[in-house]
DNA sequence: CGGGGTTAATTGCATTATGCAAGTGAATTT
DNA sequence: AAATTCACTTGCATAATGCAATTAACCCCG
């Protein structure tokens, strides 16, 4: 298994815990696509950075193993997994949003947002955040879904 | 030389631009140690974390490429070096903050800050940052340190 | 049913990054 | 001038990553 040392705990500072969950370069990408309506395997492939199918297996698997990302089958399939954010996952907006403002403030490369997501966010941050996770409200309620359930697949 | 490829642009996406600079295990605890008063490259290596000193070396590079850090000498010893935060550096308190909230909120093991800064926050996350910055103010202008002034040593 | 296509992985292997210990060289202290 | 400090650099073992190919379970369609 491809693995990083995760229960290290190099210290007892909160900022190293915090990266030893998502301090690299694909795991909050992944939670990206999550908090913006992708929510299998194989739509996380198709996202443009390209992760490798290995990477993203296992880092699926650690955020699981931290209570962020849990998964249901798809009503329709059973060969297909929806994954979701747990509400822990989900207040990872209050990091990723303020790092997106960060780098659109200092880019030195163009920087592209579709569309939509452009619009929203010129609504403010706050305005923002709240749509976004409005949207995975709704999307939950659909599938019956409760974010803050335990994990019944460890 | 350690490097990643920094320069690979995966995607037009501002989070992955971000995680470019960031996105590691060792970056941020470097910028949380600029902000809270560390600046010799001895005092980085004696952090809890327990950095070695090739990557420390290799990260300071690095944010020094992205205009987040710059250096000049000891007022007193031209063979130490003080590094610090510029302006766009300094900002990235906005991403740090709410990481460490957000682990301190979702802990499962025990977590120690030290008193005077458990202290500070406590008193909300925007007085926190608020002193934060105004204390590296404070440091800066009694070294004449201007945060904007373009880095002359690239 | 049963063969082909999907989905969610896993495996093998080459490349790259990391971690550790030791070493270097300039500057400073004694 | 010798010893020490500081900021690195080097060498090397180990671990993580990236890529392509493969697998196994499931679904769909005739």
């Amino acid at each position: 298994m491809v693995s990083r040392n995760e229960h290290l705990n190099r210290s007892h500072c909160p900022l190293a815990l915090g990266l030893d969950i998502v301090g690299d370069h694909w795991t909050l990408l992944i939670v990206r696509d999550l908090l913006f309506g992708k929510h299998e395997f194989k739509e996380f492939l198709e996202s443009d950075e390209g992760i490798s199918s290995n990477i993203l297996s296992d880092r699926l698997n650690k955020l699981q193993a931290q209570a962020v990302v849990q998964w249901i089958y798809h009503p329709q399939s059973k060969k297909r997994k929806l994954y979701y954010l747990t509400e822990k996952g989900k207040e990872l907006i209050h990091v990723v949003v303020p790092l997106v403002r960060w780098s659109l403030k200092h880019r030195t490369t163009e920087v592209v947002i579709p569309a939509d997501r452009s619009a929203a966010l010129r609504q403010g941050p706050d305005q923002f955040v709240q749509s976004t996770l409005q949207a995975l409200t709704q999307w939950e309620s659909e599938l019956g879904i409760d974010v803050n359930a335990a994990n019944t697949r460890l």
